[in-house]
DNA sequence: CAGCGAACGTA
DNA sequence: CGTACGTTCGCTGT
């Protein structure tokens, strides 16, 4: 709609009908492409908000309101009891949505408006005659046509045609073409017509057509009902018949221009939204595309957002750097480092390098270009510890430093983490982003003053401005989010934990582990043919190839030509997981289902194998990329390939075990687990003392729980029972249900339900924790693990079943899971410290969540046990003390235990 | 060719 | 109707 620029010397006053548009949204976006993990539907949510974007982008208001119907009856209802009568229950999809989108208005600070009484449409109706009377121009949004009356060379109608991306500009001569009336008449046509979805009939036989034509030729529906009986043929009789029911149509749709309202026209501004709200309500409705639009859109009415970062730059030639950095780095504070290049996989290349700080000039350095002399002072401030550096995403940087032989010390602040610590549960921390969200500024370089930009075509320059404001913008960044830690308590969780782990992290993905490609190869083709004669066995069982990795074929085969039961529904179709499967082979035994099982066990292995073979480098060593941003519990993920996932449950799952080994030079590998470190956080964090007293007493955990539970001497808890227990206590820390305990042990929901009760009845502290850990959480607003990383759970006080239970179950993990990653992330520190001092040459490999996996040096395997032992157990003081069991080998396999 | 859902690997 | 992740595959829609 670039055609319809308004023109900014006149007021501008924009009205939604918020329920008709949130309406057409709910029918026309599909449900299943519209919820939230969660489950909360938000189609219409998505689909109003959409609009309302690009209305505000294409229409650049003045002044905006929405207004919305209420439930009370209207004066409508008393003049025809029957009014809107037969209209379907409005679906429960649709209300769960209604107060969402309040929450977005509110957000952007724009006003919303209802009257009992009322519909929005009388609202609208009356804002817009003020509106005209105070000289300003009305564009009005709605989906319902009524709005047509209203409409004259100063108020428009935006009428959305199907779906909610296209609205159609109805003026004055759109009326009058599509209907053959004027707007004026629109109401008197209507009349005629009637309107079923307000259950008002009209005269039957009578379309707009013959209704546009009658109103014309009788000067409207007064000079029609004047001369009624000179219509002729059926459509008359017609009229005649149901001329009463005309009459009170139009008295009903009639809209009222008069209703008192606290808000006029010219007070219908926008205001200051609020960022943070909008992020964090985007964020729960998973909105990502539509915030950005969101952004773009609102930056361009925001003038604050439209300022960049001034820069003045300077480009050190040869033997210039270490002069530069002496004038302009040292002594000025905390320096900027933005860095570009290309990292990954344990490695990593430099390609140019950006220093600034928050005033003063820049310095692009181009690493190509760098004489030996400049390299030398560059190595040697960013080695110095007592040069303050911040950085964004530093672990990357680092990687390519280290491949051109430079180390990097004095970070105190990585603005991705410290985000990634205010903000735990966004999925990306992109500079811009955070630039425009804390600094309130565009992350470009601000032309408008001097530092014109001589672009040469080259786009070299560019490229060293480019870096120079993000250098400049991480230094200032840094200063803000460090207020902002300050304020959420997690200074000394950056400082401590976070930030000093960037280093071990980048070590271990440097070191990387080493693998026998051999035993792969061997391994994947071993696989590969049980995969082809799992295969064949398959297709002779049903009598017919088809693909056994699509679900949707599997469905076929099974439930279509085979008739077997149906299972749990999925979105698509019914599930063909292997718990279904699994229950289905003991139902039914068909043979396929076996084939299908095994099938897919083989397949994901090989396909596991597959992946890890390509990913050796030259040493024969496997780099993971660790991810210390994406887990909102503060957890690391691991990517790239995801060695957090190594098959361990089965044997054939564990040759791949195999095929981790030990490095050349080195002695064997060396594993160390923490026991059951969650049940002992949950132990320590409830306080309560039989759950403590059951760690303290060194005997086997589910055993003594289960020996309590039943009342039975712990020699006497069968495998039966202490499975039970144990499916209770790893249950707990997830918030397990009694229904969800019963399904998974085959038991009946009474019989889960007495289980939990009896286990709460030894138990008392556990319940208690749980309950009022959820309970400090909704009043908070977060959660908090042992050092105070938060996880902000703004659901928990949804009106949405679903999703508080979610969040619920969000609540009672997050403290404990989150407490577990802290400590392993202390134990990483302690024993990276520890082997440095130490000096031995051992080294961490990987970290998998309660584990670490260590390369052992020649003779180093006891001084290595006893110092792992020590650092992982005293890593945090719980009631129920740290316990690490270790395991030795020469794969990975081995050193299971 | 991108994006999504189903399925499944781990803690 | 138990949390937290990442990867693979097939399918669908642009």
């Amino acid at each position: 709609m670039a055609t319809n620029r308004p023109t900014p010397d006149k007021d501008r006053l924009l009205l939604l009908d918020g329920h008709s548009l949130a309406y057409r949204a709910f029918f026309a976006l599909p449900l299943e492409n519209f919820s939230t993990t969660t489950g909360q539907p938000t189609n219409a949510v998505y689909g109003f908000t959409s609009m309302l974007i690009n209305v505000l982008r294409d229409e650049q208001p003045t002044h905006l309101g929405v207004c919305f119907d209420r439930s009370e009856p209207t004066f409508r209802h008393e003049a025809y009891v029957e009014y809107k009568a037969g209209r379907q229950k409005t679906p429960d999809d649709f209300r769960s949505q209604v107060s969402l989108i309040f929450e977005v208005l509110d957000a952007l600070r724009i006003p919303r408006l209802s009257k009992a009484g009322f519909e929005a449409d009388d609202l609208i109706a009356t804002l817009a005659t003020q509106a005209g009377e105070l000289g300003m121009e009305t564009l009005i949004v709605t989906g319902d046509r009524d709005a047509y009356q209203l409409v004259t060379d100063g108020v428009t109608v935006l009428y959305p045609r199907k779906g909610v991306s296209d609205l159609v500009r109805t003026t004055p001569a759109v009326v009058e073409e599509k209907y053959g009336v004027p707007p004026t008449r629109y109401r008197e046509l209507a009349a005629l017509v009637g309107e079923t979805s307000d259950n008002l009939p009209g005269v039957p036989g009578v379309g707009p057509k013959t209704a546009a034509k009658w109103l014309n030729q009788h000067d409207g529906l007064d000079g029609l009902v004047a001369h009624v009986d000179e219509i002729k043929g059926k459509a008359g009789d017609s009229l005649r018949e149901h001329l009463a029911q005309v009459l009170r149509n139009h008295q009903i749709n009639k809209l009222d221009c008069e209703v008192e309202l606290e808000l006029t026209p010219d007070r219908l501004t926008i205001g200051q939204w609020d960022r943070e709200e909008i992020h964090s309500l985007f964020d729960t409705l998973q909105f990502r595309v539509l915030r950005e639009r969101l952004y773009a859109t609102l930056s361009t009415v925001e003038p604050e957002a439209d300022e960049g970062f001034e820069i003045e730059l300077a480009t050190p030639g040869p033997g210039e750097v270490a002069e530069w950095l002496e004038r302009h780095a040292r002594g000025a504070g905390r320096i900027g480092v933005a860095v570009s290049g290309t990292w990954g996989r344990g490695t990593g290349e430099l390609t140019g390098l950006a220093l600034a700080g928050l005033a003063g000039p820049a310095a692009y350095l181009d690493p190509a270009e760098l004489i030996e002399e400049d390299e030398r002072a560059l190595a040697g401030w960013l080695a110095d510890a007592g040069q303050p550096k911040a950085m964004h995403d530093a672990k990357g940087p680092m990687l390519a430093f280290a491949a051109r032989g430079l180390t990097l010390a004095g970070v105190t602040s990585d603005t991705a983490l410290a985000a990634y610590l205010a903000l735990p549960g966004q999925r990306s921390f992109d500079l811009a982003d955070l630039v425009l969200r804390y600094l309130h500024r565009e992350l470009r370089e601000e032309t408008g003053t001097g530092g014109q930009l001589t672009l040469d075509g080259s786009g070299e320059e560019e490229i060293a401005h480019d870096l120079a404001v993000r250098a400049r913008a991480v230094a200032e960044l840094a200063d803000s989010l460090d207020k902002d830690l300050e304020r959420r308590g997690a200074v000394r969780l950056l400082h401590e934990v976070e930030l000093p782990l960037v280093g071990v992290l980048a070590d271990m993905e440097r070191t990387g582990i080493a693998v026998d490609n051999d035993h792969f190869a061997a391994l994947s083709s071993s696989l590969g043919g049980q995969v082809k004669a799992v295969e064949e066995l398959a297709f002779s069982a049903v009598g017919h190839d088809f693909n056994l990795g699509s679900p949707k074929q599997i469905q076929q085969v099974l439930f279509d030509e085979l008739g077997l039961p149906k299972t749990k529904r999925t979105k698509t179709g019914y599930t063909t997981d292997s718990e279904a499967l699994t229950n289905l082979l003991v139902s039914d035994g068909h043979p396929v289902l076996e084939h299908l099982l095994r099938w897919r066990e083989v397949a994901k292995l090989k396909s596991i194998v597959d992946s890890l073979i390509p990913m050796a480098d030259d040493a024969g060593r496997i780099h993971t990329t660790f991810n210390q941003l994406v887990a909102a519990t503060g957890r690391l993920s691991s990517t790239d390939p995801n060695l957090q996932t190594i098959p361990i449950r089965t044997a054939e799952g564990r040759q791949i075990r195999a095929g981790f080994v030990v490095g050349e030079g080195f002695e064997c590998l060396l594993t160390a687990d923490y026991s059951q470190i969650e049940l002992r956080i949950m132990a320590d964090l409830s306080g309560d003392e039989a759950l403590i007293e059951a760690f303290t007493s060194g005997a086997d955990f589910h055993t003594i729980t289960a020996s309590r539970v039943f009342d039975v001497p712990p020699e006497q808890v069968d495998g039966e029972l202490r499975n039970r227990i144990k499916a209770m206590n790893y249950g707990l820390a997830y918030g397990l249900s009694a229904f969800g305990l019963s399904q998974q042990l085959r038991i009946p929901p009474d019989e889960a339900r007495q289980l939990m009760e009896e286990y709460f009845e030894q138990f008392g502290g556990i319940r208690d924790y749980l309950r009022d850990v959820v309970a400090k959480a909704r009043q908070d607003g977060y959660t908090e693990t042992i050092l105070g990383r938060r996880r902000y759970l703004p659901d928990l006080t949804s009106d949405n079943r679903q999703r508080r239970e979610m969040a619920e179950r969000m609540a009672l993990n997050a403290p404990i899971q989150g407490s577990a990653a802290d400590i392993i992330k202390v134990a990483s520190l302690n024993v990276d410290r520890s082997l440095r001092e130490r000096g031995l040459t051992s080294r961490m490999l990987l970290q998998v969540h309660d584990e670490l996996v260590f390369e052992v040096a020649e003779g180093e395997l006891d001084a290595l046990r006893e110092l792992v032992s020590e650092q992982m157990c005293g890593a945090y003081e719980l009631r129920a003390p740290l316990v690490v069991s270790m395991g030795t080998g020469r794969t990975l396999q081995d050193a299971g235990h």
